[in-house]
DNA sequence: GGAGGTACACTGGTCTGACCAGTAACCCAG
DNA sequence: CTGGGTTACTGGTCAGACCAGTGTACCTCC
């Protein structure tokens, strides 16, 4: 015979439960709003207090705001990776993470998702990347700013092809963290001219790699430039982690 | 000239700040406590309630632990892929992923989580993947729950040669969500004996290619086994989004 | 009648103070 | 030296209060 290991359950989070469970279950849809907190304690039955908290796990967890003084109540949020990229980069700062796993796991992700947007590209696709990338070539003259919003256009466009969202928003919470754990080191910057050409060619690259459905050599690009850009900043006993991912796949 | 946005930032942010502040500096070592809420309150010269929805806010972030009556007071945790694990449960559940994005997503994990462990093993490594492929083989003979937990260990084992839990975890917990999307299908389960020997069989293949540190055969033995087991629970249209990623590589 | 400003009713953020059930350490009886 | 009960404190919850801020409905003035 067995017995259930007994838990207590708080009150605060049996109404975080019942919330997430409305918002997962869709009954809650983003832009809609939460009664009121002194509602919800008349609906939950209980004090104030308890309502806080669990708003306050809600809200940690990026699904729900609260503005002070307005009166349609907390609004739900749309899932977001917003949490996902805190808990994440919580772990890297706890040194449970270096930035060679972090890196590690970025080759990973983008590799794959240039694989798959090579392999499941449709010609919209294609016409929006080769768009992209001519932003890109005269956003280069007009300056960093437009050149890197081109540039973010360019990978949005891979990602949709992709199809694969979770994906993607993985690849990107990494790169966030990756960026902040290593910014203190980063600023330099050396000269954006030569950088920005570099960084041209490596596109066109990913783009012939794409346009000609080779999967294969999409991801190896991809890879490569990360190795390329940011292995300077692992410590070299560490690189052997990266090597076995550049190898010819 | 600009001006920078003005953030009203709540009291209990700032106390959840500080602590956290505390946790990353090293200040705060786990297994450490925190005063208690009524001595947190003097200490921060602020209300009970904005300590304690600061300490909710940490809670829900793993990293402390509030027991009732415990006067030590609450107990800092070491990092875990705990808040990890539930962001990206919630990001899965909230964006309504489809089997197809999860299983793709898990074929790229666990197909470079295998094709690391066979590159960067090491002979400690090796001998812990045989002992637990020998507890398998015995573990067939016993049951299924013996079995189970020797598959476990032989994953876990797996996970260490990569040396990357991130990407591990990561893999687990899509495998959480993906398990959860077809837990009602997937009650019939067949006759355990030929599934055991079969899983049994596509261990030892995958142990031989670890030994001979072929990252490739890991990597695909291990993503053809995902497919195998999983892509019948996948709509035949979308079953296409897969199969780039089973392509000799 | 429309544009503008204003008052109001309500919001969330915070504090105080109170009670309860639970824990761990301490002390004392054996 | 051990065992069991006492106790001082813990976190969980509630009630009630105040404040600064918001959106809306209304009201005024042109």
């Amino acid at each position: 015979m067995k017995f259930e290991p007994v838990a207590t359950v708080r009150a605060y989070e049996r109404v975080v439960e019942q919330i997430e469970e409305a918002v997962f279950s869709g009954r809650l849809k983003p832009g809609q709003r939460l009664p009121s907190e002194r509602e919800l304690m008349v609906q939950f039955g209980v004090g104030r207090s308890t309502v806080r908290e669990a708003l306050r796990v809600l809200q940690a967890a990026e699904m729900v705001r609260s503005r002070p003084g307005d009166p349609r109540g907390p609004e739900i949020l749309a899932a977001s990776p917003a949490a996902l990229h805190r808990s994440m980069h919580r772990l890297a700062k706890a040194d449970h993470l270096g930035l060679a796993e972090l890196l590690q796991f970025r080759m990973v992700l983008d590799g794959s998702a240039h694989l798959l947007a090579a392999r499941l590209r449709t010609e919209d696709h294609l016409a929006t990347l080769i768009a992209a990338l001519a932003a890109m070539q005269e956003g280069a003259e007009l300056g960093y700013a437009e050149f890197s919003r081109a540039d973010v256009a360019f990978h949005e466009a891979i990602a949709k092809a992709t199809g694969n969202p979770l994906l993607v928003t993985s690849g990107e919470v990494v790169h966030g963290v990756v960026l902040e754990l290593i910014e203190d080191k980063l600023e330099k910057a050396a000269d954006r001219t030569s950088l920005m050409r570099a960084w041209l060619a490596h596109h066109e690259d990913v783009l012939r790699a794409i346009h000609d459905a080779d999967g294969q050599g999409a991801s190896r690009l991809a890879k490569q430039a990360l190795y390329d850009n940011y292995a300077e900043y692992v410590p070299a006993e560490q690189r052997r982690l990266l090597e076995p991912l550049l190898e010819r796949t």
